[in-house]
DNA sequence: CACCCGTGGAA
DNA sequence: TTTCCAAGGGT
């Protein structure tokens, strides 16, 4: 009778993923950037990231070396941009302290900034074949199916048990490359096979022990988490532009998008007697209102009110560490935020079509 | 423990 | 259209 693990392996080795770009090689470093980069993001989004980044910083040093804005410029429209921040610092740090040398246990490697239990333990299962469990979404899934565990799986409890079972479960023989195989069997169980919705059971090694195929219930697990709603934001983007160069400021770190450059915002509660038009009503520079970009956060709706406004060349806007004044093209070089990428291309088209924007105005008033 | 932190694709 | 959430971690 094989085992857990056993059944994993052998499903891996001729069902699993085995040309994805960070495969094939075993440098912690190509496996760090990797697993930080697949933390909440999905395979396909991460690829093309992955491979530019590969390419600028392909080892420990040299993204130890490089700045700050460089390595969040590689990581603009990827999200999540405290990862890119915590592996700069992490670079950094392990060349001042560690003598340039990815660590090599998963205890180790989990004293990293942004490096938590479960992507320590995958690192170290696939660089150095350490013996340690990994607990992510995939894996918590395919748990919770297999045992029937019909709490939510975020409970700090039931994350406790998961995390019994998953170090429970890990093979006991000491194969090369079995755990770098079991581990990535899990992740790809998860993503191809026991997916969320519509699960492939009659593709699954473990269907005959399964719980929930059992029971029928895949459907309804993992209990999902209940749900809350989201707040609503709106915000003006003031596009201030200068002899055909835009006004740009970086956010401060930490908050949302940070570090990374934006244009100055005014925010304005929708709820109000003032509708967001007459919070310049002081202004009477003439400005040219972009349509409202609905950009959905996890925890929040963000409705983003671009309003281009041309300025003379004594104005308040000059440039000091955190400003500056540049083309759009150069704009779409620097570390942006997503929904900023959208309203620089809108413009590119506004400035380069000679719009004017004063008859414009006129014309919404 | 609750909340924060992005984005795009699937259903 | 809205909703959900994917190779989580930090505070």
């Amino acid at each position: 009778m094989p085992t857990f693990a056993d059944r994993l392996i052998r499903w891996q080795l001729e069902a699993g993923r085995h040309h994805l770009p960070w495969q094939g090689n075993q440098d912690p470093y190509a496996i760090w950037i990797a697993e930080i980069m697949l933390q909440q993001t999905q395979v396909t989004t991460v690829i093309p990231y992955y491979q530019r980044f590969m390419r600028a910083f392909p080892d420990i040093a040299t993204l130890a070396s490089a700045a700050p804005d460089d390595v969040l410029a590689l990581w603009s429209g990827l999200g999540y941009y405290a990862r890119g921040r915590n592996l700069h610092q992490a670079a950094r740090l392990l060349v001042s302290e560690h003598g340039g040398v990815f660590p090599a246990s998963a205890s180790a490697i989990e004293q990293l900034p942004g490096i938590g239990r479960s992507t320590a333990a995958a690192i170290a299962a696939f660089a150095f074949g350490e013996r340690c469990a990994i607990l992510d979404g995939n894996v918590k899934r395919i748990l919770v199916r297999y045992f029937g565990v019909y709490s939510h799986p975020a409970g700090k409890a039931v994350e406790a048990r998961l995390w019994q079972m998953a170090e429970k479960l890990l093979p006991v023989n000491n194969q090369e490359k079995a755990m770098a195989t079991y581990t990535q069997a899990f992740m790809d169980l998860g993503a191809l096979v026991c997916t969320r919705s519509r699960p492939k059971c009659e593709y699954c090694p473990l269907q005959q022990e399964c719980v929930a195929f059992t029971h029928g219930s895949t459907d309804q697990l993992p209990v999902p988490k209940p749900q809350k709603t989201r707040p609503e934001k709106n915000i003006i983007h003031l596009l201030l532009v200068k002899d055909s160069k835009i006004f740009l400021e970086k956010r401060p770190s930490p908050g949302i998008w940070g570090g990374l450059w934006c244009f100055p915002e005014i925010p304005f509660d929708s709820s109000s007697d003032n509708s967001h038009s007459a919070n310049l009503a002081s202004c009477n520079t003439p400005f040219f209102e972009f349509p409202c970009i609905i950009h959905t956060f996890t925890h929040f709706r963000l409705n983003i009110y671009p309003r281009l406004i041309h300025v003379g060349c004594n104005n308040a806007f000059e440039e000091k560490d955190n400003q500056c004044w540049v083309t759009v093209s150069a704009a779409m070089k620097l570390a942006i935020p997503a929904p900023i990428r959208k309203v620089l291309l809108t413009v590119s088209n506004v400035l380069g079509s000679s719009v004017n924007v004063a008859s414009i105005n006129e014309k919404n008033e």
